[in-house]
DNA sequence: TCAATATTGATAGTATAGCTATTGTTTTGC
DNA sequence: GCAAAACAATAGCTATACTATCAATATTGA
């Protein structure tokens, strides 16, 4: 697993201008921001800051991404592609449909506890940024132009997954996507709400957040059934 | 029902520094601020720009707002204002609690073609920047300290409104919380997936999301209530 | 009505972010 | 060992986000 997840999750678009995996400044880079992002928020970080901390020059950082934006997408990216890449592992060899559903749901919504095994990205904190700022990776004028340059295709594949998955245990199902993509954003949501609007969840959401989405998409889908 | 809105919608937490209802100046802020916004995006639009159209300085429009977050605060407070108002009408005199939950859903749910009755408020202009907007208005680091200040009452006083119509047809659902906040913000996200992510939701979402969501919520209930 | 007061407009100014350009030095691939 | 790429360092430019000052104007309240 180590080794497939390493080969397994990469972003690839060029949201980059030159590959930050391919070289030590580049992956200093994106160890540093993952870091500063988790802790100063967004906002105050800056590619200034950034270079400061790495003991370079801020233009050595616009070498590879043109932007603070790009890399944002660059990072969120990368999260994605990991969730996707552990819920193909964790659906692996399951036969049943509605037991992969389960199992995919829960994939999905799960807290990440793991370190992951990056040499060079702290994923609880990739984790972090993800839920409290991913939003801001596709809410902007921008959107239209970055999705047509496929900045979104990882966050895209997982939904189209999970909409599979769904699909699977019941075709008829009039709003597949939807579901997919509200469970997916829906789940992200939910964790930023229960750490700062708590009054919006359940307090038991925390801890079993996962618990409720399946009920929520399996009530949805039984419904049908009948 | 037109006077009723002028009086009842309102931001009531001072998220201003000084009532810009009050004033000429502060009137023609609003009307030009949500304006610019739509067209602009959030990012480009700036103090600068704004007072330049209004042909004042940029310090007197600080004077009514500490910066343009908390303006972007006050507009979407003011739209989630509007949107609880609206559900308070629309479910009024609904005795069925199932009648008054559906419709209450659709209230919320729907797009806003109405001009709405603001002299100096585009109503639907603001429904694009909530839309497109409001997840940055709490998506930052500084979430839980506005929260404090009361800053996102009005779309907690919507969510909590949604909640106990769940809890009316539903009293032992357990997650009705989780299920209103994915509701209200669910439907936002997927009028933005409609308009800028089309594969993330079905086609018909945007014509008929309020269907949709009916649908989701009740099969989530009626699973339950046997 | 007139004086106190609040509101505004105009100007100026500071700090920082975001980004580009240049140039000499170091590293690396062949 | 040489050419090409990568890098650090510096400088600089534009725009944003804000603060401060002050005079002109409007308001209001005694």
């Amino acid at each position: 697993m180590q080794r497939l997840m390493q080969v397994n999750v990469q972003v690839t678009e060029p949201v980059y201008l030159k590959d930050p995996q391919a070289t030590d400044l580049g992956r200093r880079i994106l160890e540093h921001a993952v870091r500063m992002i988790d802790t100063l928020g967004l906002e105050s970080f800056t590619f200034g800051k950034l270079a400061q901390e790495l003991g370079t020059a801020e233009s050595s950082i616009y070498r590879y991404f043109e932007n603070k934006h790009r890399l944002l997408i660059y990072l969120v990216g990368w999260y994605w592609s990991w969730r996707e890449y552990k819920l193909a592992f964790d659906t692996a060899n399951l036969s049943d449909p509605a037991v992969r559903l389960e199992k995919a749901i829960r994939s999905i919504t799960e807290p990440v506890d793991e370190r992951g095994n990056f040499p060079y990205l702290d994923l609880r904190a990739l984790y972090r940024i993800a839920i409290n700022e991913s939003g801001k990776a596709y809410m902007t004028k921008g959107v239209d132009e970055e999705h047509k340059e496929g900045c979104f295709s990882s966050f895209k594949r997982l939904c189209d997954r999970l909409r599979m998955h769904i699909m699977e245990v019941r075709p008829d199902h009039p709003f597949p996507a939807l579901l997919a993509s509200n469970v997916v954003d829906g789940s992200m949501v939910q964790r930023f709400f229960a750490e700062h609007l708590p009054s919006l969840t359940e307090k038991q959401a925390r801890t079993r957040l996962s618990d409720l989405f399946v009920e929520l998409v399996f009530s949805t889908i039984k419904n049908r059934q009948r």
